[in-house]
DNA sequence: ATAATAGTGTCTGTAAGACACTATCCA
DNA sequence: TGGATAGTGTCTTACAGACACTATTAT
């Protein structure tokens, strides 16, 4: 008779996860960041099959030996397409289906990140997927995407929007030192409304996420404008209120 | 020269997921419900290996032939356990990494839920797993859990608080018909401190997701108390401000 | 009548919004 | 000096919290 750990390891011994019937797994990005006054996302064109030569955010599958945890592959896939290190990432949401790909039953660890545009050199060439900057506005419309993506877009944009009325997360749109009209000029780009100066400005340093630089302003044809950067290891800030009431 | 479509034909049919070093995917669930004035969540004790005989979450892998997305996975998953039908049911997180699984690099959808008590019948005996609710208090712990589980646990748990603060959630964890102080209690035992009935009723009324059923009351040795029941259709309510201020 | 819980009214405190005001630079 | 943008002060508004008050039942 074996113990339970001799079973466990005979068990073990025996699996083999080619043996079943199981999902392909991804990890995909969809990356913002502000441009010219305009919110962006960054899409690549797709090298190989399926879709290929069509528009997708960029992602790939979950390298097991590289990879730690998901996490891992989705820095290293930002990594691989946008050159950035340390921007701000999260989770999104899963999304798998029957459908969704047309090699057979695939699922997708969505991720969602900010970067400053200033710190971006877009991967090209080479085997690489064609990397390119897509503005979000009334105006423009974004291509045809691979797979489900447009779905996944959409629900990563509405996460922005509502993030954005109670957290401090727009900053992370922002190059490393900014004023606070910078800031926010970022969060009515992202809302699409005007905010008041006053109660954005009482609002913010309420939050006290920021780090004035003493004696370092921006100057220009006015009275100079203090220069900030974010609290060093200071996370998201969250609001018990959003900006605005409905 | 083959065209677009059928060079796209052609790869599929070689393609072959076996071929491979892809994870494991699952689908696990985090089901809270109140019992006995006390939030409880329901966990089952494993009946294979890995972690044989210990308490996990209730979950398991995708079905690529029965289930067509990984909400019907999580569904399957819970009318299993529970034989619940329409609960309240959202996407928590994907957890992923090389070692939360002894069977190598896996990956896991979590799933969060709330039901009434009332509305469940564990599923017991037979070859499924023993279901069993376990208390969430400041006296009682839950026991070792497989896996990751008792972080990802700690991840459900603290949305759970969370969105209770600014939404209509905690609705959900009561049976059909209920009064407002029945409403007020949950949201009491879940926020683990008490809440002033008039800025409450206030809300709730403003929230305007629940329904009057008029002419039918609770009775006991006081004024009779108003049933109410959740709107139709109406999903979650969010409200601008959290409850509390700190 | 009394106990008990349902439900309301009134006042206060806090932070967002509106908007006018002052401050400080360049040309 | 004037134009421009930075930054502040004051009043209003919306809603959560405190708490006392009234309402309606069973016993």
């Amino acid at each position: 008779m074996l113990n339970k750990a001799q079973s466990e390891k005979e068990f073990l011994k025996n699996y083999n996860i080619h043996d079943y019937d199981i999902p392909l797994t991804s990890v995909d990005l969809v990356i913002f960041t502000i441009r010219e006054q305009c919110l962006h996302v960054l899409l690549v064109k797709r090298g190989d099959f399926p879709f290929k030569g069509e528009w997708s955010l960029p992602g790939g599958f979950i390298d097991v030996h590289k990879d730690k945890d998901l996490d891992a592959t989705a820095l290293r896939k930002l990594r691989e397409k946008t050159g950035v290190r340390v921007p701000y990432l999260e989770q999104l949401q899963g999304f798998g289906s029957r459908t969704r790909d047309p090699r057979g039953w695939s699922t997708t660890f969505v991720y969602f990140s900010l970067i400053a545009s200033d710190q971006i050199e877009l991967a090209h060439g080479g085997t690489a997927d064609a990397a390119q900057w897509f503005p979000i506005n009334a105006e423009s419309r974004l291509p045809k995407l691979a797979f489900d993506h447009a779905e996944i877009f959409q629900v990563a944009l509405q996460r922005l929007y509502n993030k954005v009325e109670y957290s401090s997360l727009a900053a992370h749109l922002l190059p490393t030192e900014f004023t606070l009209t910078d800031l926010q000029q970022v969060y009515q780009i992202v809302l699409g409304r005007q905010i008041d100066k006053s109660a954005f400005r009482k609002r913010i340093k309420e939050g006290n996420f920021l780090d004035e630089l003493e004696g370092q302003f921006r100057y220009g044809s006015n009275r100079p404008a203090q220069l900030y950067r974010i609290k060093e290891g200071s996370g998201l800030v969250y609001y018990s209120r959003t900006l605005s009431n409905e």
